[in-house]
DNA sequence: GAGTTTGAAACT
DNA sequence: CAGTTTCAAACTC
């Protein structure tokens, strides 16, 4: 197994993993050790907020490819195509190392009763690249571990904008981008709003709400470069199901993302009145929805170092106390 | 444009 | 729930 293949290369106290860098499939190529990461120089797991997990990315191609190369035999053909990512854990060292990322979640704490710990990441996750192109007989490393120039014109990522339509009849997203259908809105038939921001969703289907456009209540247009779109008008019975899946979760998720309430941000979240969770961005960057609102954070907030708060009192302080931390959405 | 960072959304 | 993974946008260089 490949634990056995791990443990025999790098030890009791060991951690790592292989495959694709089971975030996005980044940088790290093929084989990572994390005990061989330099714990000072924060190239360390992705924490934010927990959310994270994962490890740092090589330097260099050069590195990934050394690294590749240092593996056994059998371990570089085991993952010559790699689809899976196996990750794994030896001994004690993860959990000590657990503690010094901060974290202490069981997939840590128990690293030391399992001995041995695996997880697989995505069954068939393959880089977006990797569609068409040459002949991919090449494997995907060996492709990316491929220094200098590519010899042949492949381009990477080519992304045709949309495949054309595999059935004829089929509309797909030559129609603008609208309103879902199933919203039942009235549609103005000559007034439109301009086309907004197209998506560029390749993995959901732009049937969750990571794509903005569905999150917004619209199918995707023909300016949107998702790929397997199926948030289209010719889809509408699975958009439905979508909605109610997302509504299922979320009853306020078509609910407008962005409300002022007495100068107030609210956002949806489990039918309670949240603001952001930032952690790391000051609120100050787009990444925080309270300032991509361009409002101020609110005590529903509960960011960290926020930098985004309201700069003119212009009532005083809530009160701390008496008021529960959520309050629940009275429709 | 490629690679990194980020926090919401989704999942277990 | 909390912890973990997935995701696409925002951001950096
Ligand atoms: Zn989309
Ligand atoms: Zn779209
Ligand atoms: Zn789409
Ligand atoms: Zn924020
Ligand atoms: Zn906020
Ligand atoms: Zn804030």
């Amino acid at each position: 197994m490949l634990y056995g293949e791990a443990l025999a290369e790098f030890g009791e106290n060991s951690r790592g993993s292989w495959g694709l860098n089971h975030v996005d499939e980044g940088t790290s190529g093929c084989l990572k050790v994390t005990s061989l990461m330099d714990k000072n120089s924060k190239r360390e797991r992705r924490s934010s907020g927990g959310r994270r997990s994962g490890f740092g990315s090589y330097a260099s191609e050069q590195a990934i490819l050394e690294d590749w190369m240092s593996c056994g035999p059998a371990a570089r053909e085991a993952h010559s195509t790699p689809r899976i990512v196996h990750h794994w854990e030896f001994g004690t060292l993860s959990s000590e190392e657990s503690r010094f990322h901060g974290f202490s979640g069981p997939l840590h704490s128990k690293a030391t009763e399992l001995k041995v710990r695996s997880t697989r990441y995505g069954s068939s996750s393959m880089p977006r690249s990797s569609t068409l192109g040459s002949g991919s007989s090449k494997s995907f490393l060996a492709s990316k571990l491929t220094l200098g120039k590519p010899a042949n014109g492949s381009r990477n990522k080519i992304r045709s904008a949309h495949p054309a339509p595999k059935f004829p009849g089929s509309r797909e997203k030559s129609l603008p981008q609208s309103t879902s259908t199933l919203a039942g809105l009235e549609g103005e038939p000559g007034v439109r709003v301009k086309e907004l921001k197209p998506c560029n969703c390749s993995k959901s289907k732009c049937l969750k709400l990571y794509c903005e456009c569905f999150a917004a209540g619209k199918t995707c247009g023909p300016q949107c470069k998702c790929l397997n779109c199926t948030n289209t008008p010719d889809h509408a019975d699975e958009i439905d199901r979508a909605r109610k899946s997302a509504l299922d979760r979320n009853p306020h998720a078509f609910t407008p993302k962005i409300e002022m309430d007495g100068g107030v941000l609210v956002t949806r979240s489990k039918g309670v009145i949240r603001g952001c969770r930032c952690r790391k961005s000051g609120c100050l960057k787009g990444y925080c929805e309270c300032y991509q609102a361009k409002v101020p954070c609110s005590h529903f907030c509960v960011c960290m170092e926020c930098q985004n708060k309201a700069a003119g009192p212009i009532r005083p302080p809530k009160p701390p106390q008496s008021e529960p931390s959520t309050r629940t959405i009275v429709t």
